[in-house]
Formats: C-alpha cells, sequence, structure tokens
DNA sequence: GATGAATGAGAATTCATTCAT
DNA sequence: TATGAATGAATTCTCATTCAT
C-alpha cells in the first residue's frame, strides 16, 4: 500500500511518531471509509424506504422505477449502483421481511415453555405480522406463493431458519412426549407453514366476507385453526 | 351497415313477402334471438376456450388479447363485444374453475358416508384437482389469494356454495356426534377452506424443495395435513 | 358467409338484380379491400419515407423510433404495426436498396454486348448508384461490411440473383472466349463483388483525402481498377 | 494527495538530507519527469491492454467503459485522465492495430526481390494478418469502412505511409518493367487497398456462405484476387 | 355486430461523461 | 492525480383499450 512504501523511506527517528501518526491516520481513514459506506447505506435504505413507502401506497405490484427515483430525488440510473434491478429491490425488501417474520417467531416463542405453546406462538406471530405490518406480510407471502425463480440464497436461508426453528420445536414436543413421535418433524413443519399462511391469506382475501358475517372474526377462524391444530398434533 | 344499406333498396314488389313473415313472426323472432344468444354463446366460448388454451401454453399471466383474437380469429375489437376488459375474461375461467372445484367436491364426497371422511374427500378432491387441472387450479388460486376487487357475484356465489357444502357436511358431523359440537361450523368451514388452499400452495411454490429433501414427498404432506385435521376436529 | 345467406331468402325475381347486384358488390368489396390495402401501404411507405429522410440527415445509425414516429405523425406503436423491429425497418430498406442495385446492374448491362464490357458495366453501375443514392449504397454495404444476423432470406435472394448475374456473364465470356477459362466463375464473381464493394467505400471513406490529392480523383480510382480487373480476367 | 500532504509535515531535522537531495536534483527531477511519465505510460497501457482484452472477448462494438474501469482497477473518472473519451480508446488502439499491418507488409516485403512479389505479399500479409489478428483487422477495417470524424492525424500518417510504400513499389515495379507504366502509382495504390479490404471484409461477412459452397473457399478467393491483380497490372 | 388500425402511456435498463472530494 | 457516485437522456418494445368505419 502507498503508506507502506512511504513509510520505508522514512528515516528511524520519524517513526516514533508512527503510533500517533497511525492513531490518526488509521482513525480519519476509517472514519472516511465508514463514511462512504454510511452515505452508501444511507442511500440504499432511502431507496427501499422509497420503495416500501410507494408498495403501501399502491400495491406491491405497482412498484415503479421512475416513481422511486423522483420520490427519492435521485437519476433513475442511480438507482442501479445499488440494485441490479427491480427485482433486487423487492428481493431485499422480502428478505427483510422474512427476516422480521423470523424475529417476530423468536420474540414470541421466548416466554413459552412448553413445546405446543411455542408452535401456537408461531402461529400467533404470523398473525400479529400480518396485523402489524402488513407490507411485510405481503412481501413474505408473495414470495410464498408466488413461484419466483429470483428468490436469493439469502432469502432461502432465511426460510430454512424458519423451518429449522420449528422442527426443532416439534422434536422438543415429542421429546417432551407432547407431541405424537409419528409424526415426522419435516413434513409436519412444512405442512404448518402451508396452513398458516393459508390461513393468513384467507383472512386478507376474504377480509370483507368475514367483516360482514355475523358468526365469522379473524380472531375466532385464527383461534379455531391454532386449537384445531394443537389438538391434532397432540399426543 | 353495408347489408343494411343494401335492404334499403329492395325493389317494392319484395314487400310482397311480408305478411307470410310476419305470421311466422313470432316464432321466427324467437328463433332469431336464439340463434343470435347462440351465436354470441358461440363466440363467448370460443373466446374463453382460446384465453384458456393460451394460458395452458404459457403460464396464466401470459395471456394477450392480441394473441387471443388472433387464435379466436376475431378482430380484437371482438374481444370487447364479449367481455368488458380482459379481467373479464380472466374472470369467466376463474368462475368455471370454480365450478368445476364444487363438482369435484360433491362427485368425491358422494360415495362417503362419515362426515368425516366426507371432510377428507374434499382435501383429497382439492389436491387431485390441483394434480389434473393445474391451470384451473392457479385460476382459483390466483382469485383466492390476491385480492382482486373484480370478484363477481356469481364468482362468490359458488364460493358460498363450497363454504355452504362444507359447513352442511361439518354440522352433520355434529349431529352425527363425529366432530366436536365446541366448533363453529362457519369458523371451521373457512379455516378448513384457508389451511388446504395454503398447503396445496405450497406443494406447488416448494415443490422444488420437495422433491429434493428425502423426508418429503407431496402425499406425506398432504396425509399428514389431513390427519391432523381430522384428529383435530374430532370429537 | 353473411352475404350468402341473405341472398338465399332473396325471391328468385330478385335475382335478376344480382348480376348488377354483384358487380358493384364485387367492385366496391375489392374497392374497399383495395383502399384498405392501400392506405396500409401508404403507411407502410411513409414509415419508411420518414426513416430514409431521418437516415439521410443524420446517418444510418443515428434512427430512432422515437423520432420516426413523431416525424411520421404517428404513435410508436403503430410503428410496430407495421415493422416488427427496428431492425425490421433497416431490413426493408436495405433490401430495397439491393434491389435497387441489381435494377441498376440489369439496366446498365442491357446495352452492352460483350462479356467484359458487361462486367464493366455492373462495376460502372455500383459506382454510379453510390455516387447517386448515397443512402441506399450505404445501405447495401452496411449489411455486405458487418455481420448480421438479421438477413432474411429475401434480401439473401437478391444477393443470390445479383451473384447468379455476375456468373453467368462470367460463363458467358468464357464460351465466347473473352475470359480466361481457367478462373471459376463462382470464385471470380466473388472477389469481384468484394473489390469492387471495398473500391467504392475507399471513395467513401477517404473522400477527403482523395479529393485534396492533386494525383488522385475517383474517377481514376474507378477506371483504373476496372481497366486492371479487365485486363486480369481477360484471356 | 495524500504523499505531498505528509511530506509537508516531516520534521524539520528530516530537512537535513535536502542538501544531497539538492545535488542530485537535476537528475532526480529528470528522473522524477521520466518515473511520471513512465507511470503514466503504464496506466495508458494498461488501459489499453484492457480494452483489447474485452473487446477480443465481447466484440469491438461491447467496449464498455464501466467493465475497462473494473478491470484495469482504476475508478471510472480515471480513464479520463488518460483519454479525452471512449473513442479516444479505441483510436489509440486502431492506431496500434494499423503500425502492426504496417510492420506486418514491411516484414512480408523484406524477403521479396520483385515488385510484383512484393505486391502479393502484400496482400498475403493483409490475409495472415485478418486470420491471426481478428480484433486488429476489426479495427483497422472499423475505421477504414466507416467515415469517423475521429481520425487522428497519427492515425493518418500510418495509413501514408502504407500508401507510400505500396507507391514505392508500384514505382520500383515500374521501373523494372515489371508494371504497366500507364499506371499512376498513387491511383493503383489506392485502388489497392481498397479492393483489398473489400475482398477480406468480404472474406468475414461472408464467411457462411463461403464454408457451405462446396467451389468456394478462402484460400481460392485470395489467389483468384492476386493474381487477378498482378495479371492486371503487369507489363 | 364486427373490424382492426391506432393509440400512447409505460417500463426497465444502459452508459458515456461529469464533478465534487 | 485519482476517485467513483451521480447523472439522465436515450432507447426499444408492449399491450389493454378505443373508435371510426
Amino acid at each position: 500500500m502507498i503508506i507502506e512504501d512511504q513509510v520505508s523511506w522514512l528515516p528511524m527517528f520519524f517513526k516514533l511518531f508512527r503510533p500517533t501518526f497511525y492513531l490518526c491516520e488509521e482513525n480519519s481513514l476509517l472514519m472516511a471509509k465508514m463514511k462512504i459506506k454510511e452515505k452508501k447505506q444511507i442511500k440504499y435504505n432511502a431507496i427501499l424506504e422509497v420503495s416500501e413507502k410507494l408498495m403501501q401506497l399502491n400495491g406491491l405490484h405497482a412498484l415503479n422505477l421512475d416513481d422511486v427515483a423522483k420520490e427519492a430525488k435521485m437519476a433513475k440510473g442511480t438507482l442501479y449502483l445499488y440494485f441490479k434491478s427491480k427485482e433486487e429491490i423487492l428481493g431485499a425488501l422480502a428478505l427483510k421481511a422474512r427476516k422480521m417474520l423470523l424475529a417476530a417467531f423468536k420474540e414470541n416463542i421466548s416466554s413459552k415453555t412448553s413445546a405446543i405453546d411455542k408452535l401456537k406462538g408461531v402461529i400467533e406471530a404470523n398473525y400479529l405480522f400480518y396485523k402489524s405490518n402488513r407490507l411485510y406480510y405481503d412481501l413474505v407471502s408473495f414470495y410464498e406463493i408466488s413461484e419466483r425463480e429470483t428468490e436469493t440464497p439469502q432469502m432461502q436461508e432465511v426460510i430454512r431458519q424458519i423451518t429449522n426453528l420449528i422442527v426443532s420445536i416439534i422434536e422438543e414436543g415429542q421429546e417432551n412426549e407432547e407431541i405424537r413421535k409419528s409424526i415426522d418433524p419435516n413434513v409436519l413443519s412444512i405442512s404448518m407453514w402451508g396452513m398458516t399462511v393459508g390461513v393468513m391469506q384467507l383472512l386478507k382475501v376474504k377480509a370483507e366476507l368475514i367483516s360482514t358475517h355475523q358468526a365469522l372474526t379473524e380472531q375466532k377462524i385464527i383461534q379455531n385453526y391454532t386449537e384445531l391444530f394443537a389438538i391434532g398434533i397432540k399426543k
């Protein structure tokens, strides 16, 4: 590196300065680098935030890079410095959404002791996530219900973590004699994921029907599903 | 139109035929009307058939009215005499798909005696329908998992019939002491629909994952889901 | 067809009118069809003319569909009703250019009797074509000097005709003992084509050099090339 | 720049070295200047090498400054310190290509004694150059067949040298009574250049046609052209 | 009823060049 | 010198819908 080279012709006694020198050099370089990184991160985030905002206004599919650029006060080309394609923007948000969901699961589980309560907690967390982060929920299910070829390894990794989390709860439940041992944890994990996403999706799509039908409320449906699931897996 | 214009220059003596013409007017008018209706129906169906064919070839979303018109040997404008919009074509096919699904449910149930077997039959029919009519299944779930503002009353009606069918099975099961009475049939009906669609969707989206994971097969997942459901509702 | 059907219930005596009727019908239909075809042709030509004009102003490569649409007072989409792509516009003009060149060859040859004079005529026609139809010449050589994958069969056909024309002149010359028989007509035909295009291209590219160099004129170069060629092939 | 800045804070006693430094100043300044020039040259060359490499991979027209910068491990802006524009990079490479071609001519001629053999040698060298340095050949002909306003004096100079070389061979041939004296050497030189480039271009563009046509091979065409040319100019 | 030409707003992506640091 | 983020015009192609005939 440039600096090293220069240092090599510095007279011996000058090297006394090196410690201080390096400290401030290191700091200033580091700070400069950090500033640049931060700036990049800030713009990166700005694009995501604007995209999110626009999607919240107009829906997942109406996202349009012209609008994003305009709203983010950037040139359209600039977007492409941060994301290779529109798809990548969606992907980044979907990744974020999945991570949020995983975090929500972990959070909701942490206070539970029995395996079945934990699984109920996962369903509940899913529901709460859906209720409080509609766009993010949509992003999760968008990639979950459509066959995108564009799922990145990172995105798959989060799903894997979610799956593993559920599988480990199930196994724990089987060891504790809470859950029937005849059920393969992998199979249960995936069908639970399907059922849960399906029920949430239904709440979303049939929101109007549900709100007008006296016997139906979101809570009742969730509760019914949760109980049914719990009974179904119990020993 | 050209023909009308020509008729207008028909010579006087041609009007002699009018009396006879009038005599059979009622019938002929009816017949004419029927013919017209039939003709309309024929074209209407032709458009749907062509659309279906093209969607089967290229997928749900690749449908393109230029191609439909060309394939149906009509002008593009003609399509708009039979359907207000592209959306309406999709809607009509989705309606057909729902009707087919309802029929499949009824068919599969007919041989079953116990309520729980009937409900299992519904799940099975759903799966079989998914396996054998991919496009129609897609059409059902496309409208089921996305919030289309374009669901027509007719489409809702079929869903109502499906719901009613399931509700009545559940009620029958409760009377027979097969199914726990604490469950509200309406609630169960809707959550069953959600779960089932969700699990099917998962099979579709995660097909690759499932096929590469040794512990997973479509059958196992379906079976696991079905059993879990059956146990969950049993008395 | 509609018209046939109606005719079928026309009373006998009305059929007397048919001849006249058909005549005018036929005429009017034909005329309508012709009008439509003509209209299409007019627009098709308009697009080509506008493209040609713009290329003449800004060069072959600056052609831009926005400008074409604006200049032709059409919507951009309309262009795509007449041409599948920008490439096709270029191709159509290049085809026209090749046809014009072939015609120029034939025209210039027609008055010549000896084979060598005919070949000289081809070179001369090439030069005259270049001088009087610069854009078209560019279009010919654009496709001739760049490796387009987009040469259509039609375009290749014209080149084939040009080649055949030259081959047949050479063969004729060999029969007449004008041209050495040791030369393969196919080989000569193609190298003649290469040389000629090359010399023209040079005139074009080095126009400035030529005009400033006292010993050089286009005519001298062409003449020198022509003679050299003639001597080179003579018996 | 960083280095300058640091030097400026060097402690006083470091200046003791300055006398010595001054003694050799003239030299060192020269050396420094040379080093700077060399450094510049190194980067300049690096850019050209990378550009060449990328063009060899993807073709003449696919060159893209983003890629160049990345591959050369420079910032994109840095490219503009060494070249005013992308065009200038191409120009520099085209100049190199022309120089290589001139060198190839000289090399191939050196062993020949008769003027006609030398001219044949030029054609042969052209063909060999085309066969073995495709990119460079493309660069030569790209500037030779398209009217770039960007031909620099340097580039023109090389062409002048090529022309002079050929002119002098022709004159030599005329003195030796090998070549007809009626031909103006300047005219012949330029038409020979045109023909030769044209035939090579044809080999390139019609490569497929040639390879599929039984009567045609590159060698036959070149040979036919060469002979025809030789006969055409012979006394 | 039927036609099909015309529309024109989109939409995604590229890239040579500039310029503040 | 060197950087590299930012620009933004440029460009091709699509397609649901309309409307004059």
